[in-house]
This record gives C-alpha cells, sequence and structure tokens, in this order.
DNA sequence: CACATTCATAACTCGATGGTTATGAGAAAT
DNA sequence: ATTTCTCATAACCATCGAGTTATGAATGTG
C-alpha cells in the first residue's frame, strides 16, 4: 500500500527524472525525442524516468502517429503540497502557543 | 555540488524516515530510543536513518548525557515548498493567459 | 573501579534502481 | 513492399541504499 505521497516524493527523488519533470513544466509538451535531447541519457533511460514520472501521475502522455507527447500534471503535486502543510501546521501552532504564552506572561 | 531541493527529496524520499521526520513534526523533540521504540527497526538503522535528515538540515540534534535528543527543524523544508510553488506558478501563468484569451475572446 | 546504558560507527548482505545495448512494434515515407 | 523513424520493452550489469549484527565511545550507576 504505497501512500499517495510516497509515489510523489520517490518519484521526485531523483535529479534526472525531476529536471524532466521540470522541463515539462516550464516548456510545455514535449516529445521523447526532444526530452533525450537533452537528458544526456538514452532514450530508454528517459522513457524508464518518463515511465515512472506517469506512474506517480506526475506526467500524462499523448500518442501522435509515431511519436508521443508527454506533458507535466502539476496538479499531481497536491499531495505534496498537502504534506509539507500539515508539516509546518503544527510549527505554527507552536509559534501561536508560544505568542498565547508570551502575551499572557506579558499581563 | 547536490543542490538543496535534491537533499531534501532524497531525505523524504524513504518512507521509514518521513515517518520520523512526521513524528519529530507532531510529538516534538524525541530521543533515539523513544523513535526506535517504535521504529520497527533495530537502533543503528534509525541513527543512520536520522544522520540522513540531520545533512538534509531537516532535524537538529542535542546531546545531553549519554542520550541524543532530535527535534524537527520545519524550515527546511521551505525550499521544497518554493519549488513547488516554482512549479505551479506556471500552471497558474497558463491558467491566466487562457483566462485573459476567453476573456478577449468574449469580447 | 566495574558494570550498565545509550548512541554512533564499521563491516557486511541483499534487493532496488539507474544506466547500458539489443530488439521489437507501429507509423510514416519512398 | 521496403525502409526509416520513434518510442517502449527486455535483458543485463554495476552501483546504491536500507537493513542487519558486532563493536566501540561516552556517560551514568552500583
Amino acid at each position: 500500500m504505497t501512500s499517495s505521497p510516497d509515489l510523489l516524493f520517490r518519484a521526485l527523488a531523483d535529479p534526472t527524472r525531476r529536471a524532466l519533470f521540470e522541463r515539462l513544466c516550464l516548456e510545455g509538451e514535449q516529445t521523447v525525442g526532444a526530452l533525450t535531447a537533452e537528458a544526456g541519457i538514452s532514450q530508454p533511460a528517459v522513457s524508464k524516468h518518463l515511465g515512472v514520472l506517469k506512474q506517480a501521475g506526475l506526467v500524462h502522455d499523448r500518442h501522435e502517429g509515431r511519436q508521443t507527447h508527454y506533458s507535466a500534471q502539476q496538479r499531481a503535486l497536491a499531495p505534496l503540497v498537502d504534506w509539507t502543510g500539515r508539516m509546518n501546521r503544527f510549527w505554527e501552532a507552536r509559534f501561536d502557543d508560544l505568542e498565547d504564552l508570551l502575551k499572557r506572561m506579558d499581563q
């Protein structure tokens, strides 16, 4: 039972994969060939990385003729944002508590 | 030159490590012994994970007598939040462009 | 001092993972 | 029909990483 943040963190842990995702985010849809041209690794390696990203829901593929276009699915980052939010909420909560404490001590 | 988000993603990619960090975030400072008691793995394994988290700046350790207390450094998540923000900003930008386009088409 | 406790490090094992080359499937071009 | 192009998959290899046990260093305790 691999939870949702787990797949995301694992997929984005690899720098090559993150670079691919960033390119798709910043430059929009790209073919495998275009991605391979700048990735510095072989085409099969790129395809495998794209497969991992796809399984994590981070990218979407569209087949057109004999080439495949990949695009970023930024919505998939939501669980990641939620997670960091949950981890920070408690920091803020404690901060608020501290503020309250200081206020009460001040009176 | 491992960049900042890289260390963070890699550190948080492991579920055991993420669980440790979550515990420190939610329950506050803990000794290695306390963490080991619930981690389901050996003490050396926990120590190693804490070492990785520490190197990523996600936790801070405080030595007191013969035990070490670890606590979460939630501020370290900032680069991660920034990164997701950068990846999403473009999504919003495109969304805005689309909205603009639709408005212009409407007139 | 001798012993116990707490943690970190060393040495090792083993499965996961990222890379490669080879090849096949499908679509386009000649 | 044959060839070419684009991508995915298979098979393999090397490295990495997470776990283990064993042990040492440092601190407290009898």
